[in-house]
DNA sequence: TTCCACTACATAGTATCACCGGGTAGCGAA
DNA sequence: TTCGCTACCCGGTGATACTATGTAGTGGAA
């Protein structure tokens, strides 16, 4: 991955692995997968997990012990109120910045 | 500053001020002062010094000292050609993440 | 003169975050 | 048994923005 990209996913990744959870629950490797499918092709494994354990302690998703037909247990994580919450005020944030950056990209021609 | 406007300007930051640089050379006073006007409101003024300094060892910038009638010499940075590919690679990686982050925002709904 | 406000640059320390590399464990097929 | 896939976890690293503070030069007010 691009060093440009690792930085400008800081701050970003996190929404929008809670947009995806927004959509439905799921759980860490499934996420992962879904990232990849969405064209974030060259996230780590370990970064999602890193991440939803810190969401997880915040408080904003909730979780659940599944068992897997196949290997370990999942950890099914669902969004909650305040993370509904936390994830409307992420849209604003990105809005924000998104509308300035194209102004920027505008008045640079 | 909102934590989640610090952490999504990671990365991104930079951009903006070789953006700001693309239009016209600039000094780090000056910039901070543009930043504001663009609605960055609450960018550090010691952050804008530090990513200065960055760029600069990075070979993205040329730098000129010319005296100021108030205070101290100005470091009057320019974009030099480095510096403009570096800067159209940052549009591409803007470009793709945007563009995914608004799909999922489409999604959600 | 003395003091303050504004201009202008600089830096040490802190928190956060994504990545890297590796590890653990369950299950089914070859 | 071994391999491959599913699924989760963790310690250490590098990069970045912020906080707080400091240094200097200039000009105007008290």
């Amino acid at each position: 991955m691009s060093k440009q990209m690792t930085e400008m996913l800081k701050g970003t990744l996190e929404g929008v692995v809670l947009a995806i959870l927004a959509v439905q629950p799921a759980y860490g490797y499934e996420i992962t997968a879904r990232l990849r499918e969405q064209g974030f092709s060259d996230i780590a494994e370990g970064t999602v997990y890193a991440l939803l354990v810190r969401v997880e302690q915040r408080g904003l998703v909730d979780v659940a012990k599944v068992p897997s037909e196949k290997g370990p247990p999942r950890k099914v994580y669902s969004l909650n109120a305040s993370g509904g919450e936390y994830l409307e005020e992420f849209w604003r944030t990105w809005r924000f910045l998104a509308e300035r950056i194209e102004q920027l990209h505008q008045g640079e021609k």
